[in-house]
DNA sequence: GCACCTGTTGGCCCAAGGGCCAACTCGACG
DNA sequence: CGTCGAGTTGGCCCTTGGGCCAACAGGTGC
């Protein structure tokens, strides 16, 4: 469980599925057969480490309509690799500009295909590593009180606690209560670690 | 001068150099026709905001062999369009992973190599922009004198004066004026412009 | 040898940060 | 009406940061 990678195939050729899943199961892989593109994002569940092998050309959803739900529908940007047998340089072209991982040509080499399938789990580890960095400091700020928010894009800004009273209409000992607490809730003791914090959830920009 | 773009236009075939000058600077752009690969890699000026336009298959130096030189070698990336009358998917593919703006089959439809020009444009003018505020920075760092640097570097790791004393074996006091003058140097006045600072130049990681 | 840079330290003083305890107001909730 | 969270403020005291002036050592270069 704790070294799982899902491959998602989706291909409506019955005979390149049942070689492809046996090829990546013997690989080691997990692998998740689809004969139909619809039912595959029914059941797809991007809480799940893994990647997406799709064949382009497919009847009602193309492998390039896939990838556009994939990534801009839900945001957390599954990684794609694509197999065709008979696409053009146009498709190619699009799909990798839309961050395919590879766009690759029947018949695959098992060696390019694993190759691709090795970038995509690392792109997807280095992708959840840093997405749940995010979410650990967003819950932090939620935390927050309004209050105290307004003074950590104040304190991210260099101002001091006296100037930032002044803008805030307040004393300098209200500030200081607020700036403690809200470094205290955010679990930082320096500022510079604000800092950085502040600008991994692009805030102060 | 100062809104300057210009064009590489690499191709061997005389013919396609010839009309696609001629369509690029009725669209304003500063067109610059090579035939040969070699002449324009010794011609190529990096400094110059512009990007490159390229024909896939040339004898001798082909499209993406230039376009590794252009990204390896100097560091700058110039933006490469790639421009092909007998290209596959595998070398469109490896031309989009190695970073190409686009890549575009014969015959070239106006529409799509303006869109692919602007969008080269904006990325040239943004890794400029990004480059030249990273020089700046680094010309800063490098006013510094080594105690000066050691002691930026645990400023922004968020350690007291009184810690970066006994790690750097001298007093307090000595550290308040290196870093003051660390500060003065790199054109700071709060930690939290300096460790933005440090950020961008990826110091402290 | 002298000027200059770098690194060092001291004294002095003031400004800024921050912890602890206590207290008050106001609005929401039960 | 009483409680609770959020925001507020005061006092007290200690730690840190930082500016100004002065001084000294060691090394470099003219």
């Amino acid at each position: 469980m704790t070294d799982m990678f899902t491959v998602y195939l989706v291909d409506d050729d019955p005979g390149v599925l049942k070689s492809l899943s046996r090829l990546l199961r013997a690989k080691g892989y997990d692998v998740k057969p689809y004969s139909s593109p619809q039912v595959f994002l029914e059941e797809h569940d991007e809480a799940i480490p893994g990647c997406a092998v799709l064949d382009v050309s497919m009847p009602d959803l193309d492998g390039l309509e896939i990838q556009d739900v994939l990534t801009t529908a839900s945001g957390s940007h599954r990684p794609v690799v694509f197999v065709t047998g008979k696409g053009d340089i146009p498709t190619s072209v699009r799909a990798m500009k839309a961050g395919a991982v590879d766009f690759l040509t029947k018949p695959v080499k098992d060696q390019d295909l694993f190759e691709a399938l090795s970038r995509a789990e690392a792109m997807d580890a280095e992708l959840r590593r840093l997405r749940s960095e995010l979410d650990v400091m967003r819950a932090k700020v939620r935390t927050l009180t309004p209050r105290e928010r307004e003074v950590l894009t104040h304190v991210v800004a260099g101002r001091l606690n006296k100037q930032i009273a002044g803008e805030l209409g307040t004393v300098e000992k209200t500030i200081k209560v607020h700036r403690s607490r809200m470094m205290e809730k955010l679990g930082v003791r320096t500022v510079a670690d604000l800092v950085r914090m502040a600008e991994k959830l692009k805030l102060s920009r």
